[in-house]
DNA sequence: GTCTATATCGCGATAGAC
DNA sequence: GTCTATCGCGATATAGAC
């Protein structure tokens, strides 16, 4: 019990995926990870504010790392392609673990309260990007477009490869980028 | 007590927004919302299953007229003018009770998990989106990247609406839309 | 760590609407 | 008479204060 006390945080996010995937997100009280993480139950809303946020462990650094990335994009580049070229840089970030991403995902689909969750930090993450757009060539509005529709592109892609896809992440992700473009030079207006 | 059964809810709702407005989200019990309502603790959770579904009325009939008004949209309308045809059909529910929705908005600004709810609703939107375009001649990997693309110009419309734009809100969602259309129609890629 | 507020839900009883 | 809304009471668990 020593040693432990830099991992508890670890401890408590393993927990919490198992249980949750074993008996699901409702039936799962917050001290039953403490319990199974070895701590108690005040221990875990020590580390996390709620019974939420143990899903969503390293949120926080990964946006830094892709607003960091967008950042550094070569630039002359528009928007979009800015982003795409921001998140093929943090993509070995998104494609490890996949079996433990598939399980994850697999949680948070079917609860409600983690789908909220999963969606805000998403938004945070179009916040920061917008932010970063902007301090590119990017005007206001523009900014916060693109990157609310880079953001889309990124969860499509996201999606297919958490479903099992035999492509490449990168190749996922420039795919749907390519398929942004199609919806605006389609004929017709 | 004997006319007041019907309108509970709507009584819930606007103590609610009373409440929230004054003391803040976090300050205010539903047992306060409930007795300034004029009813039990017990009988506000009869009609909302929490704290903050009180504040989002009547938002499935309005996904559901998006819907259908994106549905009957003309036929050879692509992806992106079709969404944007359907969002001006339903423009007048949007745009009513202005000052309303501007205390309502402040209100979920400031709320982390009103802003989670909402997001929820909003991400709702776009899979009945992404349906209703699918049901046209959209393929489904673009269905659903235009429907997150028209949610985010809609979304960008009604801020600006909600901030206090003199436009009118037709003109600002046809404005966001033709923002769109700049966004991948810029030089270079 | 302990204590407490309170969100949320289950159950049985009641009262008025149909 | 059912049916439905409400009440009143009680239980559990989350979350925050001290």
């Amino acid at each position: 019990m020593v040693g432990s006390r830099k991992d508890v945080r670890l401890r408590l996010q393993r927990a919490a995926l198992e249980l949750y995937a074993e008996r699901g997100f409702d039936r799962t009280t917050a001290a039953d990870i403490a319990a199974l993480a070895g701590v108690t139950e005040r221990t875990y809303f020590r580390h996390f504010p709620d019974k939420r946020e143990v899903l969503f462990g390293g949120e926080a650094e990964l946006r830094t790392a892709v607003v960091d990335a967008v950042l550094s994009a070569p630039a002359g580049l528009p928007p979009l392609p800015a982003l795409l070229d921001g998140f093929l840089s943090v993509a070995p970030m998104f494609e490890c673990e996949r079996a433990v991403k598939e399980v994850r995902h697999r949680i948070v689909s079917s609860t409600p309260e983690l789908q909220e969750r999963e969606l805000m930090k998403l938004a945070r993450l179009t916040d920061a990007l917008t932010e970063a757009l902007e301090q590119r060539t990017t005007s206001p509005g523009l900014a916060s477009l693109a990157a609310a529709c880079g953001t889309a592109a990124l969860t499509r892609a996201r999606l297919q490869w958490l479903a099992g896809s035999q492509l490449e992440y990168a190749t996922l992700l420039t795919d749907a980028f390519a398929e942004l473009g199609l919806l605006v030079a389609s004929p017709g207006i």
